[in-house]
DNA sequence: ATATATTACTACCTTTTTGTAGTATTTATA
DNA sequence: TATAAATACTACAAAAAGGTAGTAATATAT
């Protein structure tokens, strides 16, 4: 499913970034909360950017901010743009197909196992991340 | 969830041999069957052996039988041998908190959507695949 | 204008995963 | 006992993923 670190790394600057209320994330900021290697970091950004997540100012007091509106970004989007699926010969889970069996006598239950996660995934925005956030710093209250 | 092509190879030989009725499998018949590269096929078969799913015989005639029944064998429990979380420092679903917020913001959705798939992938045997497999044979006449 | 703080691009290095090669060992069979 | 068909072990090679470095470009502030 997540197969990659940089999802993981995606999803956590994504996360980050939908709950707080800064105007600009620049990546030396997300660096030090964070906590993923700074130059690492920043060729993700720009590749965040390049998938339409964020958009990226550049020069002094410049950063990323989102490209589009939390309710459009949904978790499965973020780790199905990162994570590059060999989609020919494959299972549409990631799972490569045996040769003897087409489909391979795992992809039934697969594909069932698999698409409970999309489903919660993909039903969950950053909006909702921000929400529930919220919601929990009230709580603690 | 499954990072690794080793853990598709393990669950497709594992799954492919559940399904079958010989008395014995060679890595060389399976490499034929299942298209798997030669050599690594067959030290991911040791190791399966190590993992106490397979037992070997060596010498003429020798190969691989199921080391022990197949309900005894879930999928998740193959997963989650063949994959190495670094458990410490990581959600158990092997998605790295972030430092700032522990459990970090996705950790709730994360284990919600992880459990389900869970759920499913642990109460699946290979005595189910292979049941699943004669009914479909079955269907088919 | 110049210095500073930022992103962008390209190339490289390191680690992990995947795959290969050679040789030794085991065992049935002729 | 010699041969053939298997697994076991160890080391290496190739590819992919993760991470680093240097330099260029951009924009703001002084």
């Amino acid at each position: 499913m997540i197969r990659n670190k940089t999802t993981e790394y995606a999803l956590t600057i994504l996360g980050f970034m939908a709950t707080r209320n800064e105007d600009m994330y620049s990546a030396e900021y997300l660096h030090k909360q964070l906590n993923i290697p700074r130059r690492y970091l920043r060729r993700l950004l720009t590749d965040l950017s390049k998938h339409g997540f964020l958009k990226s100012t550049s020069g002094r007091n410049g950063g990323f901010v989102f490209a589009k509106d939390l309710e459009e970004i949904n978790l499965d989007l973020v780790i199905s743009t990162l994570e590059r699926y060999d989609a020919i010969n494959t299972c549409i889970l990631g799972f490569s197909c045996c040769i003897v069996d087409k489909p391979c006598i795992m992809h039934d239950i697969w594909m069932e196992a698999r698409s409970k996660m999309v489903e919660i995934l993909s039903n969950t925005t950053l909006a909702d991340l921000k929400e529930k956030y919220q919601m929990d710093l009230i709580k603690k209250l």
